[in-house]
DNA sequence: CGCGGCTTTGATGTTCATCAAGTAAAGTGG
DNA sequence: CCACTTTACTTGATGAACATCAAAGCCGCG
């Protein structure tokens, strides 16, 4: 984990016109005086869950897994998600310390803003309130669809879900390098590795997917997505 | 369903304290202006996923849950909830539609206030705004570790954790009418009837839990927070 | 009384986890 | 750069957990 706070370069981060629209050039000169950004390498833990939350989190580039620890040893996934999307989760207006830990799938960097002063600036700007409020709920929402999408699917299914879900939703391309292992997959839609790989090897078998090193391609999309509906 | 709308009781209504903490007794009065209280019976649609989001509900009386329908016919129990719980869920700042079903479990009263209104109020009244992130973030968490807890639980773990749910967030006793069919409970926890039957028929067996008509007695709760535990 | 809903139970088959063994890939130290 | 170790991945065989199917019991209601 590496600090870094460079002149304020805010003002014109692509960032802003997700979270704070409602905030004019002056005050987001102001929100910078609050923020530190972190990076963090591929495997860091950004946080772990029971750590306090003092920090208003946004990803802004890389990408990160939220998760928690089963009483069993292994992890158990919540979400994956991509640059302007929180990482410290919903959870910093009710919760004391996180619920989920989150880490670094690939080399990240964290704009972490003191949460007291967000907290400060959703009491006196109405606008920005309103801009988290939407924020948020999509977030929250995002994740509840998808655990139940995963849910009700066969093995098959979820393995094509969390494909497309990567292809659609991180990288827009059918060529990617897979962020995760094969365990990590698993542990992400709940079946054990060993099924996970036969699936794969299944859908490779198929002509449904290629394989070159660490990258996939997804060569038949409408089958896969076949699957994944049908699942 | 039927509407019905008295003098204004919202001043002193126990719902106040939850959401509207922030607004005085004017403010509440304005509020009571923009407002609908609607009574649903018994098994009676609240609103239907797709249905355009125009209201902020909370339910005042009663039992309700959150659903979704799958594309082989049955349905996705999201979450149960109890009076001063959103109905609506969290969804109505950041879509256009519900995204999921609200049905009433039992007997049920909602307000449901003009959500420009609310939009408003979230503009103008930072407090009120932050009394709501508190609530929406809270709401959603809730659904989150729920729907965590239950994924990575064995058949006779699941039926024990709901079993507990219901006793510990709904009804807070040991005794209560089990508002849910067996198929409802099935749709919540993702199994089949027939195996949900079959563990409840198991609990009653070994003393964990009596049946009295439609009335579940919890006998041995160290007992089935064991099994709920460690499923 | 008889009908239709919900519920229960048993028998059977499928899906998936687990176990175990083996292979490839990627570090690591000489 | 090569042997060595470790880690990630892969595949097959086996058994447990669970869905599905079918039949029967229960209960309220006309």
């Amino acid at each position: 984990m590496k600090d870094f706070d460079p002149e304020c370069l805010c003002v014109s981060c692509e960032f802003r016109e997700i979270a704070f629209s409602y905030l004019d050039d002056e005050m987001i000169r102001e929100l910078c005086r609050h923020k530190v950004e972190r990076t963090y390498r591929k495997g860091e833990i950004i946080h772990n869950g029971g750590d306090p939350i003092n920090e208003f989190k946004y990803l802004k580039s890389g990408l990160v897994k939220l998760f928690r620890n089963t009483r069993n040893g292994d992890e158990q996934i919540v979400t994956i998600t991509k640059p302007f999307e929180f990482v410290s989760n919903m959870s910093i207006f009710s919760e004391e310390r996180y619920p989920y830990s989150v880490a670094a799938l690939e080399d990240s960097a964290v704009c972490c803003i003191d949460l007291a002063y967000i907290k400060k600036l959703v009491l006196e700007n109405g606008g920005f309130a309103m801009g988290l409020l939407t924020k948020i709920s999509k977030a929250n929402e995002k994740i509840i669809s998808l655990t139940l999408d995963l849910r009700q699917k066969n093995l098959a299914g979820k393995v094509a879900y969390v494909l497309l879900y990567l292809s659609r939703e991180i990288y827009n391309s059918n060529v990617f390098d897979i962020p995760v292992s094969r365990k990590e997959i698993a542990d992400f839609i709940g079946m054990s590795m060993a099924n996970v790989i036969r699936t794969l090897s299944d859908f490779k078998r198929e002509g449904i997917l290629a394989f070159h090193g660490r990258t996939v391609e997804i060569q038949d999309r409408k089958k896969l997505e076949l699957i994944s509906l049908m699942g």
